[in-house]
DNA sequence: TTTCAAACTTATTTACTAGTAAGTACGTTA
DNA sequence: TAACGTACTTACTAGTAAATAAGTTTGAAA
């Protein structure tokens, strides 16, 4: 049997990077699962306790790819290579990130809510960071500029490239091209 | 005497570019304004009619800004620097550009407001590519690729960063460190 | 076999949402 | 001065939001 918990968690997460979070409520999740609204409220009693759970549930995720890239001894290229396929795969399913959709919703988030979507941002800029400065080291990379503004160009990217695909009619090819520049640039 | 209508459309903007499409009501105009909802409502009959002449209304301002850098002879960076500009004064104002902010709810909104955006969206991509297709001529600037990819790529970092620099702190440095690594890669 | 807690449901509350119907004040025009 | 349109207001509707209280089912432990 399914963990309602976890399902609760995938669903909301999915309408979150579908629709945004001003625009979902606990009866869309319901509806979904095929259970009541108050169920929702029994294991998430507040909306921000659930984008919270979400939140940190993102960070888990992407923990556990940084930790699997690593056991598998995958390259720097091919380590960001990872991190564009998981947006091409949240493009085909029409949805944005979570730091673009949580990102521009930020000032209807209570506090604690905030500082996850920081969190999140932090975890992956910081990946990113140690992916460029070790491609440094080892001759892949080359860029003169410091390493967190380059980390910062590929993010902003990521968010916005997304964004801008989905209302260009899903244009995986625009954002593909232009992830690809990035890349050519420092290699 | 300052017409209700263009007020509706100053105040409406600035909560959409502060708490988005979904986060914000015809109540919280009507209060700023010291109106009745119903009033709101005379002007534009749906919420849709709304944000659609609000982004009619920054495709308008973005032609005027254009017509007004062009009319004055400035040069291709000097453009530039006026689009970042504007940038700078929204993240002041701890909002983000209409493009991020319903670029994000796109989903929610109606068929014809969705157009709106793309239509704003196409408007900054084409004028970036001119300037920087002049900019290629005259010899200001230098890159190989196309100039529909490197005006994706400012776009991207405008739209991006500027929700990465609200949700941290409304760091202006970051924002302007990137936006100058970019310009300073192709000059 | 009773007890109890986890995981729900039903039913309800309070507040807010976009939108509408009907009436009014007021300046302009015929 | 009568008629009319513009720009509102008051009053309301139907629907939805998050959240809560109270009751029910169920399986496992004492």
């Amino acid at each position: 049997m399914t963990d309602t918990k976890t399902e609760i968690i995938r669903v909301a997460t999915g309408l979150i990077l579908e629709k945004g979070y001003n625009a979902f409520s606990y009866a869309d999740i319901a509806k979904v699962l095929h259970i009541r609204n108050a169920a929702i409220h029994y294991h998430f009693p507040t909306k921000t306790s659930l984008v919270v759970a979400i939140m940190k549930n993102q960070q888990e995720g992407l923990k556990n790819l940084i930790k699997e890239l690593k056991s598998k001894n995958k390259s720097e290229i091919e380590q960001i290579q990872a991190l564009f396929d998981l947006y091409i795969g949240l493009l085909a399913q029409k949805q944005i990130c979570a730091l673009g959709s949580l990102g521009s919703d930020i000032q209807t988030l209570a506090p604690e809510a905030q500082i996850e979507v920081k969190n999140d941002y932090e975890l992956v800029r910081n990946w990113l960071m140690e992916i460029l400065e070790m491609g440094k080291i080892t001759g892949v990379f080359k860029f003169q500029c410091d390493a967190t503004i380059q980390a910062s160009v590929i993010i902003n990217n990521l968010i916005a490239g997304i964004i801008v695909a989905r209302f260009n009619g899903f244009d995986k090819e625009t954002f593909k091209h232009t992830m690809n520049l990035l890349l050519t640039e420092i290699t």
